[in-house]
DNA sequence: ACAATTATCTGGTCTATACCAGTAGTAGAC
DNA sequence: GTCTACTACTGGTATAGACCAGATAATTGT
């Protein structure tokens, strides 16, 4: 490896492609530790706090794990994922060995309210899709799910079959429109009797209220979404990174 | 805004944490330009470079935008919610323009019982440090914590003065072990007698447990936790990527 | 009044050096 | 042999300076 003066990128941009690509193409195993910062610096004539920003480029994206006093080592691949990553109604359960099924409350087209509208970006008043379902694991209920699109982006959503296909998958492969990244929050209400009996347990008990707004690959504000977990019978898990 | 010598954080992370408290609570809106790295450096009496350090991280966060030739500006909101990633209570809050505090109930060495020497991935018996708090939010009960973290990795945590550092910062600047991945699990629940009475609520309210897994960069296991947040005060926000 | 030049900002990169706190191997004391 | 002290390493932090390219504002020349 040697350092291009000619080459348009700076050099530390150099050194991390070179380590990246050495890494990627396994001449690096995990666990192997790197040279130290201060060979690099001196192998390739150039200052140590320069091979430093190379190696916090790969450090940043969980290629590369530092251990002071040791040495910098490159991960191991399963720290390499990203695994984090939202799922619909029927994905969730699949991955719980469950089978998900629905029982339809409602699916129409209506006005978008000031709210929904301004999560979905549109003007107040344009047409949106409204789905509301209980949903259930194994034929016992566990959730009630209320989601909204906008009618211009998914216009025939209302005459597909969705006890056949999720809306997830339906976006993506009859409207190509992949849903990529969602802002959630989550409380813990107290069910309503209404939504209590459609849940089949005792009013006042606990409850998940998840709220998302979704977006696709593109940007694009898709769905803003509302479901309410029974608190004795769902525990949401998924995986944090910073 | 002054560097203190004798706080055991990086001077970088004194300036980061500083101008991220800045941006949260709203002192620096969206779109405002920050002085330049000169004039921090300057003002404060330090060098450019670990400036530039401090802003990286806010940079690395999406909390401000760097525009080369003209300055440094905070990020438009929607994009700053320090989203994705996981954070400390004391983090949490200051993102909420909140300031945490801690009322202490427990902090002492002792032996891990089965569960949490399995999730520690450590021997029954092994020794932990267990704390146990209740946090406040703006002088409020909030939520009630349980951390318990390998004695072996942290021997002296509990000498710490936890009420001027977070645990966090305490894990990554004392002991050199930054907590970067967590496995996180939500669900509802009823308060007991015992907890309503810390947080101030009424028994049989409800609430969210969290508990959470964690590891640090280099993939060690470093902290099992386990909070309850009042129903009625507390929404968790997230943002989730597929 | 307008356009072109210039001076002075900004962040982006880089150097060379320094000291610290850990880790690990080794040489010497016992 | 075993232990301790030393030493040579590692990455982590910090300094003070330098030059670059792009953006901007001030100053020119016409």
């Amino acid at each position: 490896m040697r350092i291009n003066a000619r080459d348009p990128r700076p050099i530390f941009k150099q050194i991390s492609d070179a380590l990246r690509q050495d890494i990627a193409q396994g001449a690096l195993p995990a666990h192997t530790a790197i040279p130290s910062e201060r060979e690099y610096a001196e192998q390739l004539k150039v200052s140590r706090m320069t091979v430093r920003a190379a190696i916090n480029e790969l450090v940043q994206d969980g290629l590369l794990v530092r251990s002071p006093g040791r040495a910098t080592v490159v991960a191991p691949s399963k720290m390499n994922k990203s695994a984090l990553g939202f799922m619909s109604f029927t994905e969730d359960m699949q991955a719980r060995g469950m089978k998900a099924s629905s029982q339809m409350l409602k699916c129409a087209e209506e006005m978008a309210d000031a709210a929904v509208a301004a999560q979905l970006g549109l003007q107040p008043g344009a047409r949106v899709i409204r789905i509301e379902r209980v949903r259930l694991a194994d034929q016992e209920p566990i959730a009630l799910e209320s989601i909204c699109v906008p009618q211009h982006r998914f216009p025939t959503l209302i005459h597909c079959d969705l006890t056949k296909h999720s809306v997830y998958d339906l976006m993506e492969y009859e409207f190509g429109s992949r849903p990529s990244i969602a802002d959630e929050s989550i409380e813990a209400i107290q069910l309503s009797a209404t939504e209590a009996k459609l849940l089949h347990i005792k009013p006042g008990s606990c409850a998940l209220l998840a709220r998302r707004v979704t977006r696709d690959t593109a940007g694009n504000l898709i769905e803003v979404a509302k479901a309410i977990y029974r608190g004795d019978r769902y525990r949401m898990v998924f995986t944090r990174q910073r």
